[in-house]
DNA sequence: TAGGCCATCTGGTCCT
DNA sequence: AGGACCAGATGGCCTA
């Protein structure tokens, strides 16, 4: 067999992925040797103006394909099939970046079914956040008519007056508050150590909150709100509880002076 | 050593 | 016909 014709790419698609558009990045040696050669006969190929599977200018089909045609054939599908799984975990890696999830050398990279689980988990989080500030400042400024007169700013408080007694982003503090814990309790780590993982354990299912069956979950969405959980003895990953602009903190500050 | 995760190969199906 | 997409199979690497 020579399947294992790839193997000796490095199995790390995603931390040494390269971004560069040149294939080599892409392949090992052999693999890239192989991968030039048919790209080359593929050009010699094009500028003939000629299919390259055609022997005498007349297409064959795949019958009638000799054996050497055949592998050629297969390698040139199977490098297709490399890039396209090349390009998935790229969009992948993409993903992982945005998402509310500690980055670094010494933090194991979200495996590709946790990375799709928390995306969507923290989509319908931010989604339920949003409502949730809509509503509040629907009550902060009194009802329906009250986004119209937002252009006026509120005379009582001053704008920056109380941001600094919230340092966490309103976005955290609902969250937070899904999990079932206050921000200032979180942010100590107060939780029982026994629940805890390594701290660089792989970030299992179990890390991002999925207790229960996917399935479950997948019914349940208010549920998935909690995926996002904190652990004593590690500086909270969650990009949420980093301090914010003002702009959000005084508007979280006139709710909860209300 | 078992289990999880991954890359790759491969054949089938669908679309252009 | 060729390419994209998909899923199953296989084997390697890593960790508990």
């Amino acid at each position: 067999m020579d399947s294992d014709a790839g193997s000796t790419c490095s199995r790390s698609s995603s931390p040494d992925l390269v971004v560069d558009d040149s294939a080599g990045s892409f392949f090992s040696n052999k693999m890239f040797q192989r991968y030039c050669q048919e790209s080359r006969r593929d050009r010699e190929a094009g500028q003939d103006g000629t299919e390259r599977c055609s022997g005498g200018g007349k297409t064959k089909t795949r019958s009638e394909l000799s054996k050497e045609e055949m592998q050629d054939l297969r390698l040139k599908v199977n490098s297709r099939e490399r890039k396209r799984m090349h390009d998935l975990n790229q969009a992948m890696d993409g993903l992982r970046e945005v998402m509310p999830y500690a980055h670094g050398p010494s933090v194991r990279k979200l495996s590709k079914i946790s990375t799709l689980l928390l995306a969507r988990n923290y989509i319908l989080m931010l989604s339920s956040s949003l409502e949730e500030m809509k509503k509040l400042v629907g009550d902060v400024y009194g009802g329906s008519a009250a986004v119209q007169s937002r252009t006026a700013p509120h005379p009582t408080i001053p704008p920056a007056a109380t941001a600094a007694h919230l340092p966490l982003h309103p976005l955290a503090q609902s969250l937070h508050s899904l999990v079932g814990s206050t921000p200032s309790s979180l942010q100590h780590h107060s939780s029982s150590p026994s629940s805890a993982p390594a701290p660089h354990s792989p970030p299992s299912a179990s890390f991002l909150g999925f207790h229960a069956p996917v399935q479950g979950l997948l019914k349940d969405p208010l549920h998935l709100a909690s995926s996002y959980r904190h652990f004593p003895g590690m500086p909270c990953p969650c990009s949420l509880c980093q301090p914010l602009p003002t702009t959000t903190s005084t508007l979280h500050s006139l709710s909860m002076n209300k």
